[in-house]
DNA sequence: TAATTAATTTAGACATGTCTAAACTATAGT
DNA sequence: ACTATAGTTTAGACATGTCTAAATTAATTA
């Protein structure tokens, strides 16, 4: 059985591992638990004995099969409840990560399966993330970020790629959330910020904001 | 902030301070979390130092007020989840103690209470327990255990008093759950097992059973 | 009231997971 | 190839919560 503090450090390694190189350093790791890296590197040898993760003293770690599946599951419980919260007891979608963190860790696959049935199999959470099913297995994706589009393109958000308050409530100012149509107007040379309609309404971004909205062209 | 740990041990002194006395000994907390009386004895110096507890070395233990307050608020969380797990999930009643006794330690005052709301502020749990409103405060309650009714009397089945699986399979098998409307037909003397009429049909339980059923005379 | 027994507490050990400080690798730059 | 430095690991300490075994206190009974 898999303890609270091990399954901290799957999701990490696993949402490490996902952006470019297949593995994670030991620094990146304490920095995504902020925690310390000798901290982690005591886990990392516990986690290699249950063989959760390969790891070679030096070189990273990255999820053994075994790893994976667990964080997998993790995210899983995490976005579903995500769903729950803000479909059902009506949460905004920048309230909802503390609560999730702490549900994921609620251990019944009986539950999460029921939970998955009673939103109806929904795949993507209130932050637009893909929710895999129960076998462990992603909804395939076409989103791209905004800041790739080009000019006059037409999408709709369905999914931003950073979850911390500040960034959105910006979202919720300048009327962005998940299933906003958005039309590309101008891209910007000189700094790569963009106007869109939002709504009818013209708004400018800056690449920066851009790079974390994920859009279906449509 | 709480721990689970000592969450628990709080519940359990509010379990145990609830039959008879107002407070329970080291033993018998022990048993409730089965558990080394030893370890009890240690977490009770923790619970004292926090003024969750009124403990006299040798003595037992009470509940503070603070400590009632919390222990009152954690049985609410794990009536409420019950409540969630059997009428959205469809679990049944003595499948949801493991669960909710994960779900119970979710902190968030806020989910809780949106939790209520989303079930339309339920007063009793599947299994009939009440269930405290957010100040703490249990609903009224006439109920009281069937092998205490007269002959003749009719009343609703509001609650019972033990929840290990077979007890439940048990009433399951005579057709007893929260709502069931029951007549008491005779009373024998030399056992005080009871013959009641339930759904129409004819039933006879032992005493010891009808202890555990609580009833609301009609 | 003294002695036995039952309940409780303490002492010391262990497991988990964290930390600081020191030691160790790997790797870039010269 | 050598050395500075960034990244990583180890050593030793601490906090939480558990345990066994021994000591202590309370209750019971003779």
């Amino acid at each position: 059985m898999s303890t609270k503090a091990e399954e901290n450090y799957l999701k990490a390694i696993f949402k490490l591992s996902e952006k470019e190189k297949d593995s994670a350093s030991t620094n990146a790791i304490a920095e995504e638990l902020e925690t310390k890296a000798s901290s982690v590197s005591d886990m990392l040898k516990k986690l290699s004995e249950k063989n959760l993760i390969h790891y070679v003293k030096y070189q990273g770690v990255s999820l053994s099969k075994l790893g994976h599946s667990l964080a997998v599951h993790i995210v899983r419980k995490h976005r579903l409840w995500e769903v729950f919260l803000v479909n059902h007891l009506h949460f905004k979608w920048d309230e909802v990560h503390d609560m999730a963190e702490q549900l994921e860790h609620i251990k019944s696959s009986e539950l999460v399966n029921r939970l998955d049935a009673f939103l109806n199999f929904p795949i993507y959470d209130p932050h637009g993330d893909p929710i895999p099913n129960e076998n462990g297995v992603f909804p395939k994706s076409t989103a791209i970020p905004l800041n790739l589009l080009k000019m006059k393109t037409r999408g709709k958000v369905v999914a931003v790629e950073k979850d911390n308050p500040s960034f959105l409530n910006y979202l919720d100012k300048i009327h962005v959330s998940i299933g906003t149509i958005i039309e590309i107007i101008e891209i910007n040379d000189f700094d790569y910020s963009i106007d869109m309609n939002i709504d009818g309404k013209e708004t400018h971004i800056s690449t920066d904001v851009a790079k974390n909205i994920l859009i279906c062209v449509l």
